[in-house]
RNA sequence: GUCCCGUUCGUCUAGUGGUCAGGACUCAGGACUUUCAUUCCUGCAACAGGGGUUCGACUCCCCUACGGGAUACCA
């Protein structure tokens, strides 16, 4: 790769659990850094001591790994750059392009309140805009503290082109000089930014909407600073499903959640990346290669996207389907051992029954959660019956009959396979003079206790002749001591 | 208030001057002489409003309305 190689971040705070919203975000700069082969960093904003925590860096960092999300770099501290940030500042310090400003929190705050009663627009005044050498040394000497502003100029316009929101202008005029330094002589955020992105040679600057109005003045940082100024590509928010911004206050989810949800990366990728995101064509279910391979910054959206959880199952299930067994297999059995349905020493034991198990099931699932609420059949004995499925399928009177009459033809069935399960059935209930369909229904019922499941047959063979006898023998009893009413 | 941005079915989106405005989710029907939670088919449903420009506007321009973002010694 040659040096103009496209670099990009993500650079959450870590202020709280990493959501959709960040999840997004640091989608976009990963596609964007595999689809032109360049990298993709990580970079934790942890300058708010207050706010930050090493438990939510942890955090985020999991969730970046669950979705595979891994950037290419060791992940950079910003808290571990500020002698850069402050060698920045005293920089522009020395070649007056930025001034210290000796005005007080406290004027400053009744300054803005009052623009604000009076519906004015607030702007600083300017007053230690142009102190004299002079003023400064006597304030420096009388202890006065003081913050450090850039000096934006007064006139003029700054304008840049973004890969998504196109030609953005901006007057100057409309940029307050803005502090870069607290009196703390803690950097602010606006500077350090721009000093780690330079720092770090990021090309790109793939970040949330929000950041657009703060993009002309971190434009004139660069040119201060003299940085080459990246590209941007500001990708609009996620919105609830009121039209309001998802935040962590409204709405919004941490990925975490949607992993216990019974997401799998690849699904739960799938339905993030169609938010904001849209490429011609018709297709809606795409791999994480195909994503790699599509993702362009050019067709992101201008417009919010509201977050629609129906949609994102359906593609989760559309991945569960489209993976094998194989792919699925830790995934699916860790849910199991979870809800008590299987232990450790079974995963590697039974490999291929479990594996035959998933196989059964995946193309009807949603959610890894399902395998387990639709999956329980596999390992244990129906507890209990659906009761609309009772009232549809055991109340005609010769359900008995042919259920007994079926249970003795498997006893002696061989091979105990789906072929010749299938045919027995039909000889069953043909020599009873019934449909076929009536004793499918009721053995289904018998079998996993819901009136829907995987292909009937199949599903015999692989619970085997014990296992069916026994569940037919118990949905006999059942049907007898509950008193189902029979009609003809 | 000021600045910036946006507005195609309920939702996600395709569409860049001439289309019956396409697809997906959801919902409603139907098919698969075995269910559907799979699959397939069908249906419902949209260019915010008003002015221009043009032979012709969803597409270009302006205004209005609505929505969002930003206006911190937070990030």
């Amino acid at each position: 790769m040659t040096e103009t190689s496209v670099r990009v971040r993500f650079a959450p705070s870590p202020t709280g659990y990493l959501h959709i919203g960040g999840a997004r975000t640091a989608l976009f700069n990963f596609l964007y850094a595999r689809n032109t082969g360049g990298k993709f960093l990580l970079r934790i904003e942890d300058t708010d001591t207050e706010r930050s925590s090493r438990a939510m860096i942890q955090q985020i960092l999991d969730s970046l790994k669950w979705l595979g999300l891994d950037p290419d770099e060791t992940p950079v501290l910003q808290s571990e750059n500020i002698h850069k940030h402050k060698e920045a500042v005293k920089k522009l310090l020395e070649e007056g392009k930025a001034y210290r400003c000796f005005c007080s929190k406290e004027v400053l705050d009744a300054e803005r309140d009052r623009a604000n009663k009076e519906n004015r627009s607030y702007r600083y005044s300017g007053q230690c805009r142009n102190l004299t050498e002079q003023q400064i040394l006597q304030n420096l000497q009388e202890n006065r503290p003081y913050t450090v502003r850039i000096r934006i100029p007064e006139e003029g316009l700054t304008r840049f082109k973004d890969m998504v929101f196109k030609n953005i202008e901006i007057q100057n005029r409309e940029i307050d000089d803005f502090i870069i330094m607290r009196s703390d002589g803690t950097p602010v955020y606006q500077l350090a930014v721009v000093v780690d992105d330079a720092s770090m040679r990021i090309t790109h600057i793939i970040r949330g909407e929000d950041h657009l109005p703060n993009t002309a003045k971190q434009i004139h940082l660069y040119l201060a600073l003299g940085y080459p100024v990246p590209r941007f590509a500001h990708v609009p928010l996620i919105l609830a499903p009121d039209g309001k911004r998802l935040s962590k206050r409204h709405g919004a989810t941490s990925v975490g959640e949607f992993k216990d949800m019974g997401f799998i990366p690849d699904g739960f990728i799938n339905g993030l990346v169609h938010l904001g995101w849209g490429v011609q064509g018709n297709q809606t279910v795409f791999t994480r290669d195909d994503l790699i391979r599509l993702f362009k910054l050019q067709d992101i959206s201008k417009k919010g996207a509201v977050f629609d959880i129906k949609k994102m199952i359906w593609i989760n299930g559309q991945h569960l389907s489209l993976k094998t067994a194989e792919e699925l297999y830790t995934a699916v059995t860790s849910v199991w051992i979870k809800a008590g349905l299987l232990d450790e020493e079974k995963i590697e034991s039974e490999k291929l029954r479990i594996t035959e198990a998933i196989d059964l099931l995946k193309s009807r699932m949603k959610l890894l959660n399902d395998f387990v609420e639709f999956g329980r059949y596999i390992f244990v004995d129906p507890v209990s019956y659906d009761p609309a499925a009772i009232e549809q399928r055991w109340t005609n009177q010769s359900v008995p009959v042919l259920i007994e009459a079926y249970a003795e033809s498997l006893k002696t069935l061989t091979p105990f396979t789906a072929e010749a399960l299938e045919d027995s059935l039909r000889n069953v209930a043909e020599s009873h003079h019934e449909n076929a369909a009536i004793l499918i229904h009721a053995v289904r019922l018998a079998v996993t206790g819901f009136s829907v499941s995987p292909g009937l047959f199949r599903l015999l063979a692989f619970l085997g002749r014990e296992t069916v006898l026994q569940r037919l023998n118990n949905s006999l009893e059942y049907i007898k001591s509950n008193n189902v009413i029979l009609r003809g």
